[in-house]
DNA sequence: AGCACGCCGACT
DNA sequence: GTCGGCGTGCTC
């Protein structure tokens, strides 16, 4: 008989995040479920709380003596709360987590810092009179409230985290004080307004296939049908303005509309736009704001009091009570992917809470992620193409440096002569240039400098990284196989591991061109969170005449003096230790390619490669999506790796290094059966690509298999089990991970 | 968060 | 002694 309850109480703080026990009652027992809403006592006092049931059970861990009973269900419990434990159910199961951790990240910042930001002390008296409390106070020897009164005659009012926690004072006194008259507590639900409202853009003319793409997709939504779509369209296509009308129509027909940003865009121009057009009906959210600040961006869409709310990952969570669309700019940014316990997927998230609202999601990208593309082949969204360059502007002139070549002529230096030529050429003629460098996690690939050949496992067809102890490892089965010293290939001496960092390109800048202004931008110096946009805005003022950096630099920002965008060496992406390599690449040159000539004058593009016939780089130079994607999906498809099939990594980690081995084996054994059985295929454990983090030791088993709820299988399974693991052992379970 | 409990200094 | 303020810790 299951008759216990774990269940998360309704409170706003940290200490009661945490599940308690309560046992059910017979009379209640046919109508709990997992996702109930309940009252419950809590306290000592029994006060009747609400709380919502998290999991039921036939045992209880707490001593069953002590087990209070659930009062009752909550009656009418809103459909959006029974929503928002439904989503977090889903999320649980989908991406393995526990079921406390998935509803943190479906409820918005019920924290600490929320509510009490939000709470402010006022002094309801005079500056004097604050003084004269103080000295009564001093002598009534109550230093606590004579601490706050002496402070409070200095500011009129202090926000109550820092009267607690800085001054000492405790709430007992702050209660005497407010009963006294003397000071108000104030809740502060003045909101923040973040922006003013402006509603004088009427829009602009939308071309035909705009037009027809806001047409389908919204009146989808509004018929009851929802369509999800995919609007594949390079930048400057005007997706944008397919965004704002759909959102607009929806809007119209009393729906609400989340769109979903990058984590680092900068999309600043974007966002004025919908304000232009939504005005204060439109919130936005960024992870620069402060908890309480977002707090109340969600409280106000809550509260009916916004239509459109702009955010990343974090905005799909917004509780909104009839969502007609969640809009996904840049659909194939892997920001979209959590990086924390639950691992969700943004875009698989927002099928879900669309589906669940009756609205519809609309992905956009002028690179497809695969996993959205094969959808769109398969029928299961549908795909809409911008093809037509609406700002003018002309593509840029993209030319490809074999550096085998180079290395023939005697040239070892890290810039090709083409580059070397381009670069004095528009340092004269006074014109900007970026060079990248798209390096990019672990890279510790082994290379021909000569042929280009790079050693990769036979297994798996990824690069296999070099190795302290000598030897060449795969980072997905373990295989392992000694350093060579001539190429298998071609026979060359020159095959080396392959390094580079920004700061040598800008000694070699320096030795190269001694007058060059560079500026460098990477990990190291944007270490502290303006420097990003002070090293950007200091390019875009001229005050340098090369800007060298990684991946950072090719997102957003338009640049209209630099016409020459130099990347050094695409191999960097394109031999990353994972089966996303290419289709990184192909993304990263296409974007990068897209800063060169964003002004008037025509834009050049280098790409340096030992590997020039690679797909990756050749399509992406013609800028020719559909024939990557037909070349990457039949490499996927044989391989058996995402979209074709699905990819479970289970993470086993330990600060004994033998012990997370042996548990990764007990692992495998465990699933042996279940993956003969089910037609999954197993591979590992190996060390994990980054194997020891803090001293803590990671190995990883992968499972791949053409149903995804067969992995969701395994994980279940393994969950089960993990109790029977040493204590200290970590398990975690990421799906179609984005990097190992 | 809210509440009780226990400690500590002041005053009938 | 006892009263009241203040900090601390717990809530199934």
């Amino acid at each position: 008989m299951k008759q216990f309850a774990g269940i998360v109480v309704d409170i706003t703080h940290e200490s009661v995040d945490r599940l308690f026990e309560y046992r059910i009652p017979d009379s209640l027992l046919p109508d709990i479920r997992e996702g109930s809403c309940v009252y419950v006592p809590f306290g000592k006092a029994n006060k009747l709380i609400k709380g919502y049931v998290i999991s039921i059970s036939d045992t209880s861990e707490y001593p069953a003596d002590k087990l209070k009973e659930i009062h009752s269900i909550v009656p009418k419990a809103s459909g959006m709360e029974v929503d928002t434990i439904a989503l977090a159910a889903f999320i649980k199961k989908r991406y393995g987590s526990t079921m406390i951790a998935a509803l943190k990240t479906v409820i918005p910042v019920k924290q600490k810092v929320a509510a009490i930001i939000k709470k402010t002390i006022v002094r309801k008296c005079s500056e004097q009179e604050a003084y004269d409390y103080s000295e009564l106070f001093d002598n009534k020897h109550q230093p606590a409230k004579a601490r706050i009164m002496r402070e409070l005659a200095e500011h009129e009012s202090l926000p109550y985290e820092l009267v607690i926690q800085k001054l000492h004072v405790s709430p007992p006194s702050l209660k005497s004080l407010e009963s006294a008259g003397i000071i108000t507590l104030l809740s502060d639900r003045t909101y923040r307004q973040t922006v003013k409202s402006r509603t004088e853009d009427g829009g602009r003319k939308l071309s035909p296939s705009q037009h027809s793409i806001v047409d389908e997709v919204s009146n989808s939504v509004i018929e009851g049908k929802p369509v999800n779509a995919l609007i594949h369209g390079i930048t400057g296509a005007g997706k944008t303005e397919v965004y704002l009308g759909i959102t607009r129509k929806l809007v119209e027909a009393g729906k609400q509309v989340i769109m979903l940003i990058p984590e680092i865009a900068l999309t600043y121009q974007t966002v004025m736009r919908f304000y232009s057009r939504f005005g204060d009906r439109v919130s936005v959210v960024n992870s620069r704001m402060s908890q309480g600040e977002r707090f109340d961006q969600y409280e106000k869409a809550r509260q009916g009091l916004i239509d459109v709310m702009i955010g990343p990952r974090s905005a799909l969570f917004t509780p909104f009570k009839n969502i007609g669309a969640i809009i996904i700019d840049e659909e194939h940014e892997s920001s979209y992917k959590s990086e924390n316990m639950p691992r969700y997927h943004a875009r698989e998230v927002a099928f879900e809470i669309a589906s669940r609202h009756g609205g519809c999601v609309v992905l956009g990208s002028a690179t497809p992620s695969l996993e959205s593309y094969y959808l769109a082949q398969k029928g299961s969204l549908k795909l809409y193409k911008l093809k037509e360059r609406l700002t003018g502007g002309t593509l840029p002139e993209v030319s490809i440096v074999d550096l085998r070549e180079e290395m023939k002529s005697g040239n070892k230096s890290i810039f090709s002569n083409l580059l070397k030529e381009k670069m004095m050429e528009k340092l004269l003629a006074g014109e900007q240039m970026m060079l990248f460098l798209n390096r990019r996690g672990i890279a510790g690939f082994v290379s021909c400098r000569a042929c280009g050949h790079v050693i990769k496992c036979e297994h798996c067809d990824v690069s296999m990284s070099q190795h302290r102890n000598g030897l060449l490892m795969c980072h997905y089965c373990g295989a392992t196989k000694p350093m060579v010293n001539v190429c298998p290939e071609c026979g060359s001496k020159y095959i080396a591991g392959f390094k580079a960092g920004t700061q040598q390109v800008e000694d070699a800048i320096h030795k190269l061109i001694p007058q060059a202004r560079v500026l460098r931008m990477d990990a190291d110096t944007t270490k502290n969170k303006d420097s990003y946009d002070e090293i950007l805005s200091r390019f875009s003022e001229g005050e340098a005449d090369i800007l060298v950096g990684t991946q950072m630099i090719v997102k957003g920002h338009d640049f209209p003096n630099v016409t020459l965008v130099g990347i050094l060496a695409a191999d960097l992406s394109l031999n990353a230790s994972d089966y996303r390599a290419g289709e990184r690449t192909f993304d990263l040159l296409t974007q990068a390619a897209g800063r060169a000539g964003r002004g008037e004058k025509k834009g050049e593009v280098i790409i340096q490669t030992y590997q020039p016939e690679n797909y990756a780089i050749t399509y992406a130079a013609k800028q020719d999506y559909e024939a990557f994607y037909d070349e990457e999906i039949a490499y996927r498809e044989f391989m058996l790796y995402p979209p074709a099939a699905h990819l479970l990594c289970v993470r086993i980690q330990s600060s004994n290094d033998e012990e997370a081995k042996r548990i990764a084996e007990k692992c495998r054994d465990m699933m042996k059966s279940t993956c003969v059985r089910d037609k999954i295929i197993s591979i590992g454990p190996s060390p994990a690509g980054i194997s020891k983090v803090k001293d803590v030791f990671r190995y990883v088993l992968y499972y791949k298999c053409v149903e995804y709820d067969k992995l969701i299988q395994i994980k279940d399974v393994l969950e089960n089990e993990e109790h029977s693991f040493p204590k200290g052992v970590l398990i975690d379970y990421d799906f179609d991970p984005l990097n190992t």
